[in-house]
DNA sequence: TCTGGGGTCCTAGGACCC
DNA sequence: TCTGGGGTCCTAGGACCC
């Protein structure tokens, strides 16, 4: 039975609802996602502040009697940042992308444990194998979130006397039990009409928390909410609205299409103008395809061109080197090969070259990024470098075979073999 | 000692072709 | 009296996200 004639049937749909939403999606963040799994294996630290991070963070140190002993924020000296923190180390005012230098003034007694995406990586695994088995339309938006369509699950369009939405929201909590029971980790849930309030959505109730919105709430419970909480506006439009006046969803709602084109491009503006609204018509993706891969370091110490020339070669031919191990093991050959430099002034420079034929071996890459170096200037000291594989093909043996599906490919039913190593935000 | 690593998408100019 | 118009590919940079 299709679902509004479900929802007709109890009373919602012309009279009393007419305003019932042609799809329920769901976003799934999961609460402070790697310290939440650091937790699981460190039970003696919960309720106090943790952050993971750093580039050579000290592994905890068993000592005799079975306890543990845990590196201090304080103890760290290095140029990483921090991936998440627990809500007790927020509270100290640290957040994720924090220097940990910066981190250690602020909150010089928190635990700090190194990243271990292993684990990560698993643990993403089972909580979106718990999704699939309510809900198989997930779209992949990383190592601990993701995009759920609801709109045909069963029961998802029930309701009560008292709730129109009683039945959306069972299949929602019943999402959250089956991750918690798969995984021992909670999550948070926002279910609305479509993406751009979902995200917003899930993020009203955290931690461990549900919300349900329709566009009939968009005045009440978005509107009065930052503009930069919108996913696509990020520090510089954020900046510039400001500059303009404009500070919340509702003032950007109230502003005038064609003046927001004026200000910031047609497209820009007219798409401002349509999530300041709540419009959003995007399709939940289960599959897709990398366009690029890549990567790259940060140096201990910043590196300069000439003085360190042996030292660069060599961090240079190992990126090489671990971006054709990634191809490989991904099924992928490239047509384009790019480096990527930061100077010690933060300035980046990229240069990318493309060839006639797909390059997939590490003497290959390191030849065509090596010709691309040579494009960029290299007067100034390197902070990182980094090697990039663009316009990928699949390599014919193993798509004959179906190899290059097994598990390299953004597939939903191979749950999170693709996630970028990106954390909590 | 401020500021990691892995991605996507958009814009804009120039080359080149028909 | 100079110079069309579309399409695609390549390149560089930048905003943004997790």
């Amino acid at each position: 039975m299709c679902r509004r004639a479900i929802a007709y049937t109890h009373g919602y749909m012309s009279e009393n609802y007419p305003e019932y939403p042609a799809r329920w999606i769901a976003h799934l963040d999961m609460d402070a996602f790697y310290a939440s799994v650091e937790l699981l294996r460190y039970p003696e630290l919960k309720g106090k502040p943790v952050v993971v991070g750093g580039r050579r963070a000290h592994a905890p140190e068993q000592l005799a009697g079975g306890s543990r002993r845990f590196a201090s924020l304080r103890d760290y000296a290095g140029r990483g940042v921090i991936t998440t923190a627990t809500y007790e180390a927020r509270a100290l005012g640290v957040h994720s992308g924090m220097g940990l230098m910066k981190a250690a003034a602020l909150a010089p007694n928190a635990v700090l444990l190194p990243a271990d995406f292993d684990q990560y990586r698993h643990y993403s695994r089972q909580f979106k194998a718990a999704v699939a088995e309510i809900a198989p339309l997930i779209e992949d938006r990383g190592i601990d979130e993701i995009y759920i369509d609801l709109s045909d699950v069963a029961g998802a369009h029930d309701a009560t006397e008292t709730d129109p939405y009683a039945g959306v929201r069972d299949v929602a909590l019943r999402i959250k039990s089956l991750v918690h029971k798969a995984t021992g980790l909670t999550c948070s849930i926002g279910v609305s009409p479509n993406k751009l309030l979902s995200k917003l959505c899930s993020e009203l109730d955290k931690p461990n928390g549900l919300t349900i919105i329709t566009m009939a709430d968009i005045p009440g419970r978005i509107w009065p909410l930052p503009a930069n909480k919108i996913n696509g506006i990020g520090p510089k439009a954020s900046e510039k609205l400001s500059a303009l006046g404009i500070n919340t969803v509702g003032e950007l709602a109230a502003a005038d299409e064609s003046w927001l084109k004026q200000q910031f491009g047609p497209n820009y503006g007219a798409w401002l103008h349509r999530v300041a609204h709540g419009h959003d018509e995007r399709a939940v993706v289960t599959f897709s395809r990398p366009k690029s891969i890549s990567r790259e370091t940060t140096f201990e110490r910043d590196l300069h061109p000439r003085q360190d020339r042996s030292e660069l070669g060599r961090l240079f031919t190992r990126l090489c080197e671990q971006l054709a191990d990634d191809l490989q093991r991904k099924g992928y050959a490239a047509r384009t090969i790019g480096v990527k430099l930061r100077f010690d002034d933060f300035r980046i420079v990229t240069r990318v070259l493309t060839a006639d034929t797909p390059i997939r071996d590490a003497a290959a890459i390191r030849h065509w990024a090596g010709l691309a170096l040579k494009k960029a200037p290299l007067q100034q000291k390197l902070r990182l470098l980094g090697v990039r594989a663009e316009n990928l093909n699949v390599l014919d043996s193993l798509a004959s075979t179906g190899q290059a599906h097994a598990g390299e490919e953004r597939d939903q039913l191979t749950l999170g073999l693709f996630e970028s190593s990106a954390g909590k935000r």
